[in-house]
RNA sequence: GCCCCCAUCGUCUAGUGGACUAGGACGCCGCCCUUUCAAGGCGAAAACAGGGGUUCGAAUCCCCUUGGGGGCACCA
């Protein structure tokens, strides 16, 4: 017997943009088909239409498209299971749960929201706690009843899963091993809503069979309702498909699950971005990102930390996934992404960071200075945003009030002298480039008797107006002879009158 | 409260009964380099949650406790 074909999926729901969570469970799932041989599906679950979000879809696309986790099957590109949104496939839902009402395995419900808080409170007392069950108000009535409801309240109700009331449901998950799960403590779920839209569960079962999908890899907190899909999957007589839960990412400050509502913060205090599309306008690589996650509940047992993701895809292992969840490395992230922009070959950090300077420069911005000062703030800029402060200069030119041009230990006129012999200096030098700057000025410095910090620490703001910068004498090379001999006779200038 | 899951340095992790005086990485600390900021080099500190078993032997297996997480919706 030849094992199924790896078919995995991801089936975000269109709320809102690709949380950073979300995003590695999609490339787990993406790792394993792509690693298989197998397909990865994209399917969009829409079935709560008052959380529908515009735009949404598009956003997660796109999120996903960044990362590089291109899908087989979707709602843009179609394929042979389709269609892949679910507020289409209303039907088939419907069928499958009248299929089950008529054998007696779900019932309708006509509870109220009213009906079931009161049945709710009245568990909750009577049994300590144990309050599971508490909704089957409807499911042992008489037909007569039934009937006369029926009647009355017309088709106000929902469809619940009649759970099995005694014994127990086992599952087993390919993280965590066998689960099991006593069945008196399961409820009945609502599969199909009031609204004619139906539940996860419902949704999830009947399309993970007709998709066929061989491995449901998703989120930890869908554990706790495996029993009832277990139980579904036996209902409908279809076999179950291999189950992965896979640990949340938690937040390292608040505790609780990684969210945009506690917004969380790393040991640093900085804030810790949640949603994908944040990483990309601050400049994090993908392939950073994409590493970075594999690495969190995940390791290939060596000692290595960076690898690419062919080699991810070549390597990965569902049994490496480790079940505990842990919080996010936020540090741990900035170094790598800051290893990969350092790696990054000229042409295409130029490429990536050109359109932050351009948003924030718009016109001012030129390629050809960003391209000299290029191999000077490569290990510099991490995220990629940095490089719109640290080369500012080149772009505007913010002079340092008088009292900054003062370096520790330096007065007025000291600061004047060195303003005034350096560019007496630099006047003189011919190419204009640092290995020929460099070496008259650090002779300057001790013929004058100070130390290069603060003769270099002077020119610095002088001549880019910045208390942090690339290398001194390389950017003067790249702001050119004219810029930054005027410059510093304009911090003369300011030195003198205040 | 009830049900389920999890538990190794601050953090992410390696470890599948003996090779563990527990390895790596990030971070932290110290030193070096240094014109700022980075980067880099060298070095140090730092963990098997606790208690019971099982075994000749336990970080590894079992139980309890504790701690953390998730769930208990006509949300996914």
């Amino acid at each position: 017997m030849t094992p199924a074909p790896v078919r995995v999926r991801f089936a975000p729901s269109p709320t809102g943009f690709l949380h950073i969570g979300g995003a590695r469970t999609a490339l787990l799932n993406w790792l394993f088909a792509r690693h298989s041989g197998g397909s990865f599906i994209l399917r969009i679950e829409d079935t709560d239409r008052n959380r529908l979000t515009a735009g949404a879809v598009e956003g997660l696309m796109d999120a996903l498209r960044w990362l590089g986790l291109e899908w087989d099957e979707g709602p843009d590109k179609g394929g042979p299971h389709g269609p892949y949104v679910q507020s289409e496939r209303k039907a088939l839902y419907h069928a499958w749960a009248n299929g089950l009402l008529e054998q007696g395995k779900a019932y309708k419900c006509w509870a109220t929201p009213e009906e079931l808080q009161r049945a709710r409170e009245i568990a909750q007392k009577s049994r300590g706690g144990k309050i599971a069950g508490y909704e089957r108000i409807y499911r042992f009535i008489s037909d007569a009843e039934r009937a006369q409801v029926q009647a009355e309240r017309g088709d106000a109700y929902v469809i619940r899963f009649a759970m099995p009331l005694e014994g127990e449901t086992v599952v087993h998950d390919r993280v965590r091993g066998k689960i099991v799960f006593d069945n008196a403590d399961q409820s009945d779920t609502v599969l199909l809503k009031s609204d004619g839209f139906p539940t996860y569960h419902l949704a999830m079962a009947v399309d993970d069979h007709f998709m066929q999908i061989s491995h449901v890899m998703r989120s930890d907190e869908w554990v706790p309702s495996l029993a009832l899909h277990q139980q579904l999957y036996e209902a409908f007589g279809w076999p179950a498909p291999e189950w992965v839960h896979l640990p949340v990412i938690l937040n390292p400050t608040g505790k609780g699950k990684l969210s945009k509502r506690k917004p969380p913060v790393d040991e640093k205090g900085n804030p810790i971005p949640v949603m994908v599309h944040e990483y990309r306008e601050l400049g994090y690589l993908p392939e950073a990102l994409v590493n970075f996650l594999t690495n969190i509940g995940y390791s290939f047992g060596d000692d290595r930390e960076v690898f690419t993701v062919e080699e991810t895809i070549g390597r990965f292992d569902l049994r490496r996934i480790n079940p505990a969840s842990g919080t996010f490395p936020m540090q741990k992230l900035i170094w790598l992404n800051g290893k990969y922009i350092a790696d990054l070959t000229d042409e295409d950090f130029i490429t990536r960071v050109t359109p932050f300077l351009q948003a924030a420069y718009g016109e001012r911005f030129e390629a050809a200075s960003l391209h000299a000062i290029t191999p000077f703030i490569k290990e510099r800029v991490n995220p990629l945003m940095q490089a719109v402060a640290l080369i500012k200069f080149l772009y505007v030119y913010d002079p340092s009030p008088a009292e900054e041009l003062i370096m520790k230990k330096m007065d007025a006129a000291q600061t004047s002298t060195i303003l005034e012999r350096s560019h007496a200096l630099l006047s003189t030098i011919e190419p204009f480039v640092h290995t020929a700057t460099e070496p008259p000025m650090r002779d300057l410095v001790e013929a004058l008797g100070f130390k290069p910090g603060q003769v270099f620490g002077t020119l610095r703001q002088a001549v880019t107006g910045q208390l942090v910068s690339p290398p001194l004498f390389e950017s003067m090379e790249v702001m050119g002879k004219a810029t930054s001999l005027q410059r510093l006779a304009e911090a003369q200038a300011r030195l003198a009158a205040g």
